[in-house]
DNA sequence: CCGTGTGAAATCGTTCACAGCC
DNA sequence: GGCTGTGAACGATTTCACACGG
């Protein structure tokens, strides 16, 4: 498994920049915005302007993984749209279980953007027996001890970790012993995690310190 | 103003890489936990091996900022957190307000973490009537035509984005107009702003797109 | 003529390795 | 002995610039 070279794959995922993914994510929602406003096609260069990048950065971006535009022509958003589902994995969907069931939690379980991205959140599991056994959104949610056989019944891929940074590795432990493959944390610490479980943290007063910073020194896009 | 040097600021916060700002991030948070744990003390190596960096990439991140450390000894947490906060700019309290109180607004409303790390959420508007005059989690709730009145009496900087993609646009807009110097945005859009409003965007699904390709090429740390 | 895909160059960020200090 | 701060080497990513295709 060394570097084959396959019509539309031409290089290992693995080598692939962290960095080249997130904007693949954001070419693909730019391009769903362009798709549902009656664009049949755009280009490198108007892509790029309106997500901030330039026009080589965004062909040098998809050249990582195969030849989508036509010379003269430029990207077919809906062939696009499609190709980099492909690449990203959410050509189909993921089932998806929530721990913790606080503010966060109940806000991402009514979040649209989930269902429509190809993510199913098919149950959520508390610590409170006043919240289990209910349904919220439509999402039941159960006890905590149940985590396992939802994972292994319902085949759950992915978790996300909506619960206080005191209990957060706790939860995490848990997911990966039902056997979740992925976690999104929510919860503001690092969690410690076997090698073969991705994880992607999201800390919110992490991202207001970032905004900080850069008011306090003048401008975003200088 | 160019390359000025005094004691402890030896480089332009300009030209400090985004990817820096978001690691010392992350080094506080673990600063704060080493200290709520007792530890007086810390050093790269420590510091570096919690957060899955090398002791080198530590040592460099903050010797954009200054001299913090002492050789032989290592950081001392209390104040390595206190230059911290100075440099991102959270040694001082900002005020915040929350556009949208939807089911995401509310959650970010009752989101303990931001008091925690200096930031106030002073009011919060949205244009649904039947949510407006109330209070939620003691943050008051005005009618959006209110906001201009609230940034400029109290003072206001930041301002959130919780709002559907469809009227993420107006409501930065509207921010805009009433003041705010910067926006943390929550909708899957990107906003056009102008260049001395400083924004960072946080997508949901965009996350869950990020752990999705991690998951299914196999592991996050190889 | 416009726009892609891509070597080659330039830029940027990380790691190495060690002098100096506690 | 342990640890910081930092030039210098290295590796990675971005930008340039142009040959080729519709």
């Amino acid at each position: 498994m060394s570097n084959s070279r396959r019509k539309s794959e031409p290089v290992d995922p693995k080598e692939v920049p962290k960095a080249v993914v997130s904007r693949l994510s954001l070419y693909l929602r730019e391009l769903q915005h362009l798709l549902a406003a009656g664009h049949a096609t755009t280009s490198s260069g108007r892509l790029g302007r309106q997500l901030g990048f330039t026009d080589a950065q965004v062909r040098r971006d998809l050249a990582y993984f195969g030849h989508f535009g036509q010379p003269g022509v430029g990207y077919r958003c809906g062939e696009l749209i499609a190709a980099i589902r492909s690449i990203l994995g959410t050509d189909r969907r993921w089932r998806v279980v929530i721990v913790g069931v606080g503010n966060l939690g109940r806000a991402l379980i009514g979040y649209k953007g989930f269902g429509s991205q190809g993510f199913n959140i098919v149950a959520a599991v508390d610590v409170d027996p006043s919240i289990t056994g209910r349904e919220v959104e439509g999402v039941p949610v159960y006890p905590l001890d149940q985590l396992d056989s939802i994972v292994r019944e319902q085949g759950v891929e992915l978790g996300l970790v909506a619960v206080p940074a005191a209990t957060a590795q706790k939860a995490a432990d848990s997911l990966v012993t039902a056997g979740v493959t992925g976690i999104l944390n929510f919860a503001p610490v690092t969690l410690n995690l076997p090698d073969d479980v991705s994880h992607v943290g999201v800390d919110l007063a992490t991202e207001l310190e970032q905004l900080c910073f850069s008011v306090a020194n003048r401008g975003s896009q200088p």
